[in-house]
Parts: C-alpha cells; structure tokens; sequence
DNA sequence: GATGAATGAGGATTCATTCAT
DNA sequence: AATGAATGAATCCTCATTCAT
C-alpha cells in the first residue's frame, strides 16, 4: 500500500506535519489570520513546498477541518446511536469532554470557522451535523427522563449543550485570563467535567413543585 | 464634544459611521479578515479618510471594541452591585439576552477576539472583567441561595452563565443552518430568554433529595 | 472639466504614461511575456502604483489594446465609407502604412494578441472588424475595378493585404536581420510604401490576354 | 539513435512525444505563455520527467524549433537551388503551403519567435535564412522574369510572400473569427493555394503598358 | 475633512529546476 | 526513465499607511 500512489490520498508524514502545523496554527489565528509562511515555518518548510501536498490554502484548511471533525462527528454519530440511559448523559458529557480535551484545537477550530460564517462548516453541518442533531432531537423526544421541559426548549437545550461543552475550550484563552487558572489544565479539565456531570444530573431530574413563582 | 457635557470625549457623525460599519465587519469577519478598504467602502469613504477619525486599523478596532463594550460591562456592574434577589437571577439573564439583542454584533466581535487570544481583549479583562467576576463571585458566595452548588464550582457556573449567553449569538450561522430558525429573530430571542429563565430557576432550586448516586 | 472625477474615465498624465510603458512592453514580448513590474519600473512607478490606475494586469492590457486598436479602427472606417475610386487604393494603403508607422507598437501588439488567440482581440473582432470586412467585401464587390479577381478570392485578397500591411511591422526585428536594413527606418517605410503602391496598382489593373495556361 | 542511420542523432518515442506537445503548445501560446507543466501534462508526464530528456525549457523549446524549421529550410534550399522556371513560382507557393499546412504549428511558432525578437530565430536567420535570402535574390536577378519590379524592390517582394505565406497559418484564429471559415480547413488551404498562384501569376507576367497614370 | 496617488511589506501562488529514490 | 518532494525566484496582487492637495 505504501508503493501504489493512488491509494490512500490522505497520508504521508509530511502531509500529516502540515496538518499538523496548520490545525494549531488555524485554531489559533483563525482562517485569514494564519499566513501560508507561518504554516510552512512551522513545520519546516518553505511555503512552496505545501503546495506539493495541498493545491493551496483553502484545500489545506478543509482537509484540517476534514480531519479534526470526522473522529468528533464519529463519537457523537456512536452516542447517538445508543439509547440514551438515565447515566448517559453524563457518560457522553465526559465522553465529549475527554474526546476535545484530546484535540484542543479543533473546538477553537469550529469556533473559528463558526463565527465567520465560514462557508465550509455551512457545508459540513448540512450533511453532518443536521442528521445528528434530528436523532439527537428523536432520542430526547422518545426518552422519559426530560421532566419539564417543553419540546420547543430541545433546540435550545441541544444547542446549551454545544456552548457549554465548546465554550471552555474556546475561549480558554479568556477564561484562564479572568479566573487565573488554565481550563484546559488537568484540574481545570477534571472540574470541568464534574460540573457537567453535577449539570447533567440537575436537569435530568424532577424539579421540585414550584411553588407558583409569583411574578 | 462640545456640545454634548457628558457624552464620550469623541464623537462625530462621520465617526460613528465608521465605527458602525467597522463593528458590523470585525463582528462577521473577526480583524484579520477584515481591511480597512471594506471598511471604508462599507461607510461610503475612501480607506485614506479613516486615518482623519483614526490612527489606523489596530485603533478603530479597540475603539469599536471600547464603545461595544462599555455599555456591556456597566449593564453588568449595576446587577453586580445588587444583591441578587432570588428572581434577580432570571431578571439578570433577560436584562443581558436584551442588552445583547439590540447590539448583535458585540458578541460575536468578543467571541472573535477571544477564540483568536487577541491583546486587547486580554487588557480588558484585566481590567474590567476581573473584578466584575470577583464582585460575582463574592455575590454569589453571600447569596443564600446556590443550593448544593459547591463554592469551587462558581468559577464553572460563573463561565457557562458566559458561554449561554454569548454563545446562541456568536454561532447563530451555524445554529441558524442546524436548526432551520434564525436564532436571532423576535421568536429566537424570546424563546432563548424563556429557555434560559427557566434554566436559571432550575439551577437556583433546592434539588429534590438525590437517594443515591454514590460516586 | 477637472475638477470632475466622474467626466473622463480616461486621462491622466500618469495614467497615459503607464499606458505607453505597457504598450511598448506587450508588443515587445506579448502579454505573457510581460511582468508587471517591468511595467512599472518602465514608467518611473512601484507596481503597487499601477493598481491605483488600472484593476490589474488584465484590465491594463485590454486599455492598451483599446487605445491603440481605435484610431486605426476609425481610419479603417473612414476609408471603408468613401468609394474607393481606382487610385484610393494606393491613398489607403499610403494612409494605413503612414499610421501604422506613427504607432509602430500596435501592429506587433496585434500580431501578438492574434497569434496567442486571444480572447480580447476576438471580441474586438467581432464588434469591429467584422463590420469592416463586411463594408470592405460590399465596396470590393461594387467596384468595377477587380479584373480578373473572382468573388471567392475577395476574402483572401483582405486578408492578404493585412499581411502585407501588418507583417513588416510585426516581424521587423527577423527581417531587420535578414535582409540588413531596419524596415521601421524613414527610408524602410518609403521603400514599402512605394512596393504596396505598386502592388497595388498591378493588382487592380487588367491583365494581358493570358495565352497559354492550361490547368 | 542505433537504428536509423541517417536520422536525427537523438530520437526516442518519449522524447518525440514530448516535442510534438511542446510544439503544439508553444505553437499557441509562445514561449513565456507555456508553462513546463502544462507541456508535462499534455504528453502524459511529470514537469521533472522532462529533465531526463531536455537540459531545461529553453533547450526543449529550441528543439522544437530546430525540428521544425529544419524541413522547411531544406524545402527553401531545394527550391532555391534549382532555376526559377517561370511556372516555378507557383509551384514553389504550392510546395510550401502544403508543408506548412502539414506542419501547421511551425508558422505560428516561427511568428511567435519573430513578433518577440527571439533569440533563437535570430540565430536561425543569420545562419540559415540569410543565405537563402542571398541565393534568392541573387536568382531572382538572374533570371529574366520580374518585368517592372526594380532590384531596389526585391526584399520587400520576399519580405510579402514571407507575409503572405505564414501569414494565414500564424493569424488562423482571427482570421477564422472574421471571415467566418477556418482558414486551415481542406477548402480553405485549397483556396489559399489558388488565390497565392492567382497571385504569383500576376506579378510573373509582363505589366501592360501603364497608360501614364496621371496622380 | 476628504481623497488620489504612491508605496513597503507581505499576501498566496506558480515557475523552472534539482535531487534522491 | 520516471517521479515525489523540495525550493529560490518570480508571479500578480492586496495590505495598511502616508502625504500633498
């Protein structure tokens, strides 16, 4: 397989040095903030030496893209899946946590691309994310434990999720600025979790009667 | 300046032009994907006239970062310095969902900012936004009524409060493509305010006695 | 007139200076064969300067084909309006050699943009000369002086008096080679004018009863 | 190179196939207009395939080049070393336009040579067409047939059917766009060859007596 | 206050070429 | 003989900025 050039068109170490250099590069800079020279410096090369593995920039950034979503979009395509058990929801919350604690860049990454609009991810959440989503939607909707939440809230409820799980990881930067102490350390990311978790677990459960909140 | 006493040291028809055409541009397209030509164009201005209201890029960028911002933190600082009463809660969440809804483009410029770990905002937060958070936080520790919120997770409650709020308007494209609603329409907005109402009273309960749950 | 920045989409000293760099350089070495910073450093400018003046190298090339084709084209017009009466053909050829000479660069720049088949040339085709052939085959066909010419040859008789015409302009520098004597020079261009004249007259003048000839 | 004895000293099925595409694309774009890759492309190789038969770009185009011209010049050589007999004008039109009719690439590369003052064919010319030239016109002043043309007057009555006889081939593509026909169909290479005999006949015959025009 | 023109620095990309394989 | 990878030089062009007007 290594000899025939046809076969696998994504993989060769330098390819995956690219990417490499450039996922870190692109989360950190966003998409017109990373210059092809500082890519290429990063990972050892001259800039014109990328396009022997990329036709330019914007192919390198969609390969990125490519490639730090396709193992996301997998572990949340497994989640979905599965019935999601009265413990499933912290299961998956520690699960997704873990799973971007593992790849740092690529919710700063789908941040990026996010808040520009970007057309790429536009394309990436029709095919990928809407699916998900609707059999997000079908399993919560099909599942006893939501107590009192309406099933107009589920966008909402679904989309709290994604801030609350993609936030921290995002804006890290700011975060570990005003609280003087870094979420994505191993303690930040451990508390991270136990508050998701601690969450989770308060809206699974049954309010108590609400006493005809007055106003 | 001079007509106004207690207005901002300055202002000037053509000023605000520039600084509303600039906010719309580094809100959709963050300060790298933004030059100063579509700027100018977008205020019916030639890029050399901004340099008469501006020291240049970097400039009008804090300044459209300071004029956001401001009214922002002072909405903050006034709830911050009210005790906050049981309902307050809820009535802090609609004031911000408000405040954020008349000037959109604000989140997504902080957003932008923060994801790409810019200077600015990182003073500002020193500034501004740390003591807010640490008023919050003392608030917070005084107020009765956090139920089995531990003290160590309000830094984590504090952030997601953010991560809420900011979040439904910095990823609005993708939430617009996922969910087929304009997550900043009238109906978006007032069903994220009665989504995260009821959140913040769910999360201000007493739980209901958990049994078990060992770990 | 001036003061007008809308008036006269064309005229600047600047503008015209960059136009006469270009137009030199294109019919030296073709489009292709062009840089833009030849360009520039030919006119006294920094490329950067020229985009303040033209959209690009494109835009540029296509006013440099425009300004230069017209007055020829409008000479072509003038002559195709009036009869052609037996010695017109010589006045034409004379008034045609005599432009071509005051604008040496316009029939290589021609050539050029012909032999490349561009697409620019080819709309100017279109709109202009193929009127002007047509009016040209009209006025040939109504003439009485084509002796012996048939109505088929008429096309290549065109075609091969804009060889004749444009070929020593094109090609001076291998015929400036061969034949020793710059063809451009004051005497080069008499000594062609005379030929064409006289070539024309033999053209248009009966032929002797051809005797023989079999085939 | 083993086999034929006579051939060329280099000759190997790629490296003819490689001369054929680059022939065909210098032919239409010129030199500076053809990039190696684009030649790679068209013969089925890699840009640094070339190099195993080709010293570089300007080596493979002079190949061409020679390639091309060498027939074409023998073909002159011949011609021009037999007498004119009076019918061997058109004869002579005949033989050429059908070689350059079967080598239709090498008159758009020689213009494309010429109109930029190529290096190349200037050596070509003094080495090869500048000895043709002499023999041509010392032939042409031998024999007997020019009736009214003055010797002054041969270069350019060689220079015209240089034009003449390239020209249709190197300006096909507008030619084609104005008169509505290909000029380098069957028909219209039949035509041409009528028109230039047509012609040569002409200018071979004895003028009748000019009745002393008057202008 | 507005702008046309000029520009140094840098943008992405293509070029012809080399070399180890 | 063929090529993937690397690269210096050059490509066209955009950038933010300045300055005389």
């Amino acid at each position: 397989m290594s000899a025939s050039p046809v076969a696998a068109p994504e993989a060769s170490p330098t390819r995956e040095r690219v990417l490499d250099a450039a996922e870190a590069l692109f989360a950190r800079s966003g998409y017109a903030g990373t210059s092809v020279r500082e890519i290429a410096a990063a990972c050892g090369l001259r800039p014109a030496s990328l396009y022997n593995h990329f036709a330019g920039k914007q192919a390198l950034y969609e390969a990125v893209l490519e490639r730090g979503l396709r193992p996301l979009l997998e572990l949340l395509e497994r989640a979905a899946a599965q019935e999601l058990s009265p413990a499933g929801g912290e299961a998956l919350v520690d699960a997704v946590v873990d799973h971007l604690a593992r790849t740092p860049h690529i919710p700063r990454l789908v941040v990026h691309e996010t808040v520009s609009g970007g057309t790429h991810l536009a394309r990436v959440a029709r095919r990928w994310i809407r699916p998900l989503v609707a059999q997000g939607l079908a399993t919560v909707k099909r599942s006893p434990l939501p107590s009192d939440w309406s099933e107009e809230e589920t966008p909402q409820l679904i989309a709290a999720w994604m801030h609350l799980l993609f936030g921290p990881f995002a804006l890290a930067p700011l975060l570990s600025e005003v609280f003087d102490a870094d979420p994505l350390s191993r303690e930040g990311l451990e508390r991270q979790k136990t508050f998701l978790r601690h969450l989770a677990r308060r809206l699974a459960e049954t309010p108590p009667a609400t006493p005809e909140e007055p106003a």
